[in-house]
DNA sequence: TCCCGATTTGAGAACCGTTCTCGAAAGGGT
DNA sequence: ACCCTTTCGAGAACGGTTCTCAAATCGGGA
């Protein structure tokens, strides 16, 4: 994959997001910054770089994909319904838990998806919602 | 909500499945059954029971929405990535293990979404993939 | 440095699941 | 039967994502 100006930006903008955006928001920001990247050219690099393990997705209850660079060890999230802060937690019983309910029912190759919605404290101090919205999701 | 023709029919169709199914295989199936239902009614229709939560909802890895009639305590899945076969699972130590994950961090209002993916084992067994094709998913 | 084939880009069209629109039809209470 | 409300449904609209394909760009070799 060659580094080309286009790619580096949207790994950059990726990069002053701390919690999960969407393809049109990090196109949007490059516009914002006169960085010309076509919004074709955001969506096939942000899947390449999801290819490649170096961001996670997850989908909002719009069907929408989120996209945040994370560390590259098996983690889950913890997100805040309100202004998307996120935080990695990880959890070696769930991880147990789930092969051995797999096995238990024969079933193998097992994957997993599993992600904690709630209101962090900085948002249940103030009522008003933060930066550009909710990153909402339903509940599991 | 009045039980109407369309209501029970889009009910009816539910039930001839047990494993999860999108709006539209649900207006085809009424369609093969000449049970004339319009789509906007069936995704109405299931809507509408999804937030009675009379119905489970969970999105296959293109977005698309799929629904099953299950049981009304909380519980997760155990589905078949080939076949779409689902077993519903309980974890009280993930209940409250997401429960403590949020305590930890200071978040409040917590809700959270797990799934597990495999090939179970009839499908592990016959490698030809069983009816209309595979409700794939990717990792998590 | 210039050339060349391969890769990448981007504007817009296409795609597709879902929701909306709004006039027509059906329900239900009296 | 009447009336008012809810529901229906065909098709348009919507919105996120992917596709198309000609033009731009890149990297390596001469």
């Amino acid at each position: 994959m060659r580094p080309t100006r286009q790619r580096r930006a949207v790994s950059e903008a990726l990069s002053a997001f701390d919690d999960f955006r969407s393809a049109q928001q990090i196109h949007d920001l490059l516009c914002s910054r006169d960085d010309k990247v076509g919004l074709a050219t955001v969506y096939r690099t942000l899947s390449a770089l999801a290819d490649a393990g170096e961001v996670d997705v997850l989908r909002n209850e719009d069907g929408e994909s989120l996209y945040r660079r994370c560390s590259a060890t098996h983690h889950h999230h913890l997100v805040c319904r309100a202004c998307g802060a996120t935080v990695e937690v990880e959890g070696p019983a769930v991880e147990r838990w789930t092969r051995a309910i797999a096995r238990e029912h024969g079933y193998a190759q097992v994957s997993h998806e599993l992600e904690i919605f709630g209101t962090c404290p900085a948002c249940l101090g103030s009522h008003d919602v933060p930066h550009d919205g909710p990153h909402d999701r339903a509940d599991g």
